[in-house]
DNA sequence: CTAAGATACGGAGGGCCCCGCCACTTAGCA
DNA sequence: TGCTAAGTGGCGGGGCCCTCCGTATCTTAG
């Protein structure tokens, strides 16, 4: 008693697989007839597995994003809290940086795609693994007051975001990352 | 002997200011046809002008860029170097998230358009103003080293782009530029 | 004032893409 | 094995970007 037809998963995971490859070679907003394409699919069947183009991206990214999540987890127990969120904030970050495509996903979106009823799922998890890690961080006052777990992913994104463009991605937002975390004007 | 017949000037006008309209209420992709239509010109006029979309934002913008330059040169005479630049950088954001588009503007382009010799305008030209601010405040030991002025439109860019969606964008804009310049993980 | 030349214009056509519709195929159950 | 509904794919409409080319308009010289 599949929820689903057994070819549908099977279309709907060579779809994941498809997407995953030409997304990477040409961003967020590579064709989605291309990936029918490639697929061997009719176009309608994309659209009916993942209504919108966010909804593709997020099942496409949803994995390595639990995965960070996960990571976030592990860091829960490690002896100082700063470093622990310092980390997984790098893991973030080197993960977007890398990751065509990716930080789009993160990017919360005005408009159509957002009235489905669950905002944007990548960055709410993420927003959310993220939390205890700001708290315990906070509770030791290592980290600025005001600052939310979400407040991070924003920034993250906004970072990798703005590095896309650069020859090497990783390193420049993990530069930029550390500027941000330590301060750019700290003293005052 | 004008470089640019009457009419042609005419509608570069024309154009750029049904652009600014446009961009402003449909974003950084706004459809050019739309605005050849509203504008009452040929789609090729549109392309005859502004041969990319990138030169089309770059003209839009350019006279507030310019502004916001001229603000940086006022600022050089600030008695605190530090606040100097902490205006300056306050008023970019603020500017660049209450413009819709112009976050856009400001990210350099990797690929087509970028061929066009001059990288990418918008954001040379404020790096490029706001350099002797940096430099001030990095003798003074304000900054942080290794802080370019690049480095600064990169996270207002990035910062600007990441609140975008945001009910507010410009008080969090402000706001996490705050936290960016403070440092969010401040000690250690 | 007029006519020639250069300059700028705009519409048509091709290519690509997103989207919705509908007749058909095929998997899963009895 | 046959039935049923889930799933599929192709087609047509609409939009956008882009290029080409005949034509209208501005400018300058006579």
């Amino acid at each position: 008693m599949p929820a689903q037809r057994a070819d549908a998963r099977r279309n709907h995971a060579r779809l994941l697989a498809v997407a995953e490859e030409e997304i990477a070679a040409h961003g967020a907003d590579a064709s989605l007839e291309q990936i029918a394409r490639v697929a061997g699919v009719g176009s309608a069947t994309v659209r009916r597995h993942f209504p919108n183009r966010r909804a593709l991206l997020d099942a496409v990214f949803r994995g390595r994003i639990e995965a960070l999540c996960a990571h976030a987890r592990d860091l829960g127990s490690t002896a100082d809290a700063r470093t622990a969120l310092l980390e997984w904030l790098r893991a973030v970050t080197e993960y977007g940086a890398s990751t065509r495509g990716l930080a789009v996903a993160l990017l919360r979106d005005t408009g159509a795609s957002a009235d489905a009823e669950h905002g944007n799922t990548c960055a709410n998890e993420l927003a959310a693994a993220g939390e205890p890690l700001v708290e315990r961080a906070a509770e030791a006052g290592a980290v600025a007051p005001g600052v939310t777990a979400e407040d991070l992913v924003t920034l993250v994104t906004g970072i990798t975001l703005a590095t896309e463009h650069h020859p090497d991605p990783v390193a420049e937002a993990d530069r930029m990352l550390g500027l941000t975390m330590a301060g750019v004007l700290p003293q005052g």
